[in-house]
DNA sequence: TCTGGGGTCCTAGGACCC
DNA sequence: TCTGGGGTCCTAGGACCC
């Protein structure tokens, strides 16, 4: 009896979460749009059997759909952000040792327990996130994250539980495996590897440690030794720090103009600041990037800059400016811009920064900081962009992301909560 | 008209130091 | 005539994940 890694995935998360509230969806295709309702990012099994797949282009297909009757929505964060934290939550009481891996993703450590009493507790796990969220999911059950996660692939084919223990066992599912579909193993490594005449994940594990160290650096041994069921990967119980944070968004329409611009960068620092001040974080350095759109034959730019600011900072105003500076620096006139972002980099805990002393200190801090205070707490009171920096623009804003078929947000806003008759 | 957003880790190579 | 060797740190780019 060892310790065993349980790997709990959400199945077709962001399908099944609209399909809580709206169970007339029961039955149907459902595919879920990234932002912009640009591509699919999630698929209801009648979704997948009906062939579309996974990151298309939804514009190219939406005759398709409608001929199909499959219903599309925009993506829905604040829904799918609250019912996977309701998962979570009920995850935790499993165990103690947890790791969120995703978004609708969860590695849990059970130490010694018998086979049986493992697959027992992994059917508990699904029938209570069932009945208490409505979220079905599958359990992968294995000594390694690596096997756990391949034996999650293969609870989802079969009765949504799947433990790899013995070893002909996993030899000969990892001999049905293609090295792409192992944890870890890219698309770029898995044509790489089959040019080496490495084709399943058995032909890997079988790989030698120097060859696979040479070809697939350090990460790819770890991958491997996971593979021959030695632990390389540990939990992480708790989230290591964040060590950068990215705002960036593809426009609903192409962008030419500065002030365009300039409105749509003010508006991600803000939002970037927003994120950094709910984990207690401060910025030294603010990156700011400009695109074109790389599919569309038209003049292509891209361009991105990083600056240190003089002292670390997690004022909205103290990142602004930079960060409006480096957007002029790195404009170009002529191009139909296509997106554009935020990434505050060299992140530390407020609390042990360095001091500089070209930072505001006593009664001027103490006031920015009660500002950015009064800023916080008015965008949640009164919901996200009810307190800006007028540089982000009033009015209409061309740029703004296209979300055309976004369902209520059944659970996180009181104008929107579903009624029952 | 129309193709997402947010992260991490590893390595190579240059700068710099003694 | 002849021009070392070893170390660290930083960054950009590439790979991966969801």
């Amino acid at each position: 009896m060892r310790d065993f890694h349980l790997m709990v995935d959400c199945n077709n998360f962001y399908a099944s979460c609209e399909r809580v509230f709206n169970p007339g969806l029961e039955g149907k295709p459902v595919v879920v749009l990234s932002n912009n309702d640009g591509c699919v990012i999630a698929r209801s099994g009648e979704a997948k059997a009906l062939g579309i797949a996974m990151g298309e282009p939804a514009y190219k297909r939406e005759a398709f759909y409608a001929r199909h009757g499959v219903r599309v929505f925009s993506s829905n964060y604040a829904l799918y952000g609250d019912m996977s934290a309701r998962v979570m939550r009920t995850l935790s009481l499993f165990s103690a040792e947890a790791e969120v891996y995703s978004i609708d993703e969860c590695f849990l450590l059970l130490r010694g327990m018998s086979s049986a009493s493992l697959i027992e507790t992994a059917r508990e796990i699904r029938s209570t996130v069932k009945k208490w969220t409505g979220i079905p999911v599958g359990v992968g059950i294995a000594r390694t994250k690596t096997l756990a996660k391949a034996a999650n692939r293969l609870a989802k084919r079969g009765d949504g539980v799947r433990l790899l223990e013995d070893d002909e066992d996993i030899d000969r599912v990892l001999g049905d495996m293609e090295t792409g579909d192992v944890w870890g193993i890219g698309r770029r490594n898995a044509r790489y590897l089959a040019a080496c005449g490495v084709h399943t994940a058995l032909d890997l594990k079988r790989r030698p440690d120097d060859w696979v160290r040479r070809h697939l650096t350090v990460t790819g041994l770890r991958t491997v030794l996971e593979l021959r069921q030695t632990p390389c990967i540990a939990l992480e119980d708790a989230p290591p720090p964040a060590r950068s944070l990215v705002c960036s968004r593809s426009f609903g329409r192409r962008v030419e103009s500065l002030e365009s611009l300039e409105e749509a960068v003010s508006s991600y620092v803000q939002r970037a600041a927003e994120k950094l001040r709910r984990k207690g974080l401060v910025a030294g350095a603010v990156q700011v990037f400009l695109e074109t759109n790389r599919f569309q034959p038209d003049p292509k730019h891209e361009a991105s800059l990083c600056r240190a600011l003089p002292a670390p900072t997690a004022d909205t105003l103290a990142l602004h400016a930079p960060a409006l500076k480096i957007l002029r620096d790195i404009y170009k006139p002529g191009y139909k811009y296509q997106k554009a972002g935020v990434i505050l980099l060299d992140l530390a805990p407020t609390g042990q920064r360095q001091l500089s002393f070209l930072e505001p200190r006593g009664e001027e801090k103490r006031k920015r900081d009660a500002l950015m205070n009064v800023l916080d707490r008015a965008n949640t009171l009164f919901g996200r962009g009810a307190l800006t920096l007028a540089a982000s623009g009033v009015g209409k804003k061309e740029w703004h992301m296209r979300q055309e078929r976004r369902s209520p947000r059944y659970t996180t806003s009181w104008a929107e909560l579903p009624l029952v008759r």
